[in-house]
DNA sequence: TTGAAAGCGCTAACAG
DNA sequence: CTGTTAGCGCTTTCAA
C-alpha cells in the first residue's frame, strides 16, 4: 500500500562512500575542513544514490523548520475565500518560487481563529499580504515572536518594518502624466477607503499631481464594503458633476469594472468621452470591452524581495533597508488609447 | 534577534503534570491504557501551557511529514505562471482548510524539473490537478510510489484511480436544458481541444443531449493553444455558419469572452439575439457586460473529497469509491436570461 | 496503571 | 583531515 520508497540516510552514503557520516555531513553542508578530494567524491555519491537530507531531522536538530508561509487577505464578506485578484494568486506562485531558492516550503495557512493555529503549523516565519490596522494576522506574529515580513502596509512608520509595497505614489504619477498625453484635460481619481498604502498613498500623490498640474481634484471614494451600491454611489459622485472628468484612475479593480458598467449604461463611450486606467492588472482588464490600461505590480519582483527580506530576518542577518518600494509597469490600453475622439462603433476594436 | 518563543516540550509537560513522558504522550494521543484522572489531568495541564507536539520530532519518529502537496496547472505559454481562474485560487484556499482539519499542512510546489524536487519536500503525498496525459507531475509521483489523488482527470479507466472530477455530463445537460428553456432553439458548444474529462464528457454529454433532442449538434473546437486567432477562428466558425446558434454553452472562460467580444463586434446582442453560457464561474463571468450565466464547480467539496481521498491513501485504509464525481450548481444570470427579444440598450442592465 | 529507554536522521562539539 | 558520539522531541516497545 503506496508504502514510500525508503530514501538512503545519511549513514548508508557514509557507508557506500567508505567514510564516516561526519565527514558525509560536513562535505554536503560546506563545513568542516576535508580534503577536496574527499568532499567531491561524497558529493558524487551522494547525488549518485539521489540523497536529500531527511528535512524531519534536520529540523529536530537545528529547531528550525524551513517552512515559511503565505497569508493572503479575506475578502470582506465571504468568510473564508482569498480576493480573487489574479495579483494575489502570481504573488502565491512567485512567493513559491523564491522560497524554493532558499530550499524552503511555502505553506498556505488557512483563516487563523487563534495564535495556537499558528503554533501548530511550526514556522520560521511568515509573509502577511495587506494588512489592515490592527490586522490580527500581525498581531499573532508578534505574540509569538515569529519573523514576519509584510507586503503593502497600513502604517504611519513604515520603516521601522519589515515590509515591500509597491511603488503607488509614482504609479499614480506616471498613470496621470500618461491620461494628459492622451489628451485629457480633468483627470479624476475614484478610489476607495481603506488604510492600505496602495490606496493611500495614491491618494496623495494624485493630488500633489493635480496640485503641480493647476487641476482641481476630483476625487471619489466608494465604501470599503465592495457592494453595488457603494460602487454606484462613488460612480454618481462623479459623473453627476456639474464638470464630469473626462479621464479616472481607478486603483481597485471592482470600482473600474463598475466605472465601465455604468459608463455604457451612461451612453458615455470609453476612450471617445472618457479614459479609463486601473491600478491592477487581471484577466480581467484584459477582457472588458474596450480592454483596460492596467498597472503591472510587478509580483514576482515583490514576492522575490519579501521572501529575501523574511530570510535575512529568520537567519538574524541585517537586512538595509527593511522597508523596500517596488516599482510598477503601466500597460496602456484601448481604454486610455485618446480621449475626445468617439470611437466608430464596436468595429474599432477589431484586430483581424 | 527573534528568536521563536521556545515552546514547551513533552518533558516539561511530564515534569509539570508530575507524570513520565511516556504518560503525557499516551495521554494526548489516546494511546495506552491510563487511570481517566490521570489522562484528563495531563491533557489540562498541556492546554494550559499552551503545548503541541513537535512536528519535526514526530515526523522523525514516524517517518511522516504530515504535508502534503498541491499542483496547480500551469498555463500554456507563460511557464511559471498558473491559469487565473477563480476556480484554483477557490480550490486552493478549500484545500488548505481540508488539510487543516486532517492536521496537515498544504504547501505549493513550485514547477517540478525533476522527482528529486519533489523528494526534497518530504511530502506524504499530493494533488495533482487537471492532469493531462503523460503527465510529468503525475509520473513523479507513480515513480516515488508517493500517494496522488487527481482533480479532474484524463483517463479512459477513471475508475482505477484515485480521482475527483466535477460532473462534466451533468452540467452540460442541465445548461443545454436551461437555455431551451429560454426560448433557444438552436443550442450550439464552444469548446476546446484538450483531453481532460471535463470538456471529453462534455462534449459527449452534448451530442447525447442532442440526439435526444433532435437537434443537429453545432460544436466549434478552439485549438489548445489560448491564442487569441484561436479563439477568433473558432467562434467565426460558429457564426459564419449558414444556420447559426441562437445559444451556445461555452466550457472555457477565455473562449466565454471571446465569443461575447465578437459578438459585440459583428453587433450581435446578448441575450437579445444570441444566449451564452460558461462552464466556469468567476469575477470575469460576474463583471461582464451582460453578466454570463455560469456553473459554480462547487471548489469546496472538490477540495474536500480529494483530501480526504488522499488521508485515505496515505493511512492505507480503503476508500470506497475511489472515484468522486462532485455535482455544480447553475448559476443563471443575464446572459441567458431569453433570447429572441433584443434588450432595449444598456438601459436594460441597471439594478439601481 | 505507569515508567525507563531505545532510536528515528541529522549536526556539531570534541577527540584523535 | 577524519571519526565518535551526544542529543534535538517524540513514540513505542518492554519492564515493573
Amino acid at each position: 500500500m503506496a508504502r514510500r520508497q525508503s530514501r538512503p540516510s545519511i549513514r548508508e552514503v557514509a557507508k557506500e562512500a567508505g567514510v564516516s557520516v561526519t565527514t558525509v555531513s560536513h562535505a554536503l553542508n560546506g563545513k568542516g575542513r576535508l580534503d577536496t578530494v574527499t568532499r567531491e567524491r561524497v558529493i558524487e555519491v551522494a547525488n549518485r544514490m539521489g540523497y536529500h537530507p531527511n528535512r524531519n531531522a534536520r529540523g529536530l536538530r537545528s529547531g528550525r523548520t524551513d517552512t515559511i508561509a503565505l497569508l493572503l487577505p479575506l475578502a470582506p464578506g465571504r468568510r473564508r475565500q482569498p480576493i480573487e485578484i489574479d495579483f494575489y494568486l502570481e504573488l502565491l506562485t512567485a512567493s513559491v518560487d523564491a522560497a524554493f531558492q532558499h530550499d524552503q516550503a511555502l505553506v498556505q495557512l488557512p483563516p487563523l481563529e487563534s495564535a495556537g493555529d499558528l503554533h501548530r503549523f511550526a514556522l520560521d516565519g511568515g509573509i502577511v499580504v495587506d494588512p489592515v490596522r490592527d490586522d490580527p494576522r500581525v498581531a499573532m506574529f508578534h505574540d509569538l515572536e515569529l519573523p514576519l515580513v509584510t507586503v503593502g502596509n497600513h502604517d504611519a512608520r513604515p520603516h521601522e518594518r519589515w515590509t515591500v509595497i509597491a511603488d503607488s505614489a509614482g504609479t499614480t504619477r506616471t498613470m496621470c502624466d500618461h491620461m494628459a498625453a492622451k489628451g485629457a484635460q480633468r483627470i479624476g481619481m475614484l478610489t476607495v477607503d481603506i488604510d492600505w498604502s496602495w490606496f493611500t498613498d495614491g491618494i496623495a500623490a494624485y493630488q500633489g499631481w493635480c496640485a503641480d498640474h493647476g487641476q482641481e481634484p476630483i476625487l471619489s471614494l466608494a465604501r470599503r464594503d465592495k457592494q453595488e451600491t457603494s460602487m454606484r454611489d462613488a460612480v454618481a459622485r462623479l459623473l453627476d458633476r456639474p464638470d464630469p472628468p473626462d479621464a479616472v484612475f481607478v486603483p481597485p479593480q471592482w470600482l473600474a469594472s463598475g466605472l465601465l458598467t455604468v459608463a455604457g449604461e451612461r451612453g458615455i463611450t470609453v476612450p471617445g468621452d472618457m479614459i479609463i486606467g486601473v491600478g491592477v492588472d487581471s484577466g480581467l482588464a484584459r477582457g472588458t470591452q474596450p480592454p483596460l490600461t492596467a498597472v503591472d505590480l510587478n509580483a514576482p519582483v515583490m514576492a522575490q524581495q519579501a521572501v529575501d527580506l523574511l530570510m535575512k530576518q529568520i537567519a538574524g542577518e541585517p537586512a538595509a533597508p527593511r522597508f523596500r518600494v517596488v516599482p510598477t509597469t503601466l500597460l496602456p490600453r484601448e481604454s486610455t488609447s485618446r480621449v475626445g475622439v468617439r470611437p466608430r462603433g464596436p468595429g474599432l476594436t477589431g484586430r483581424s
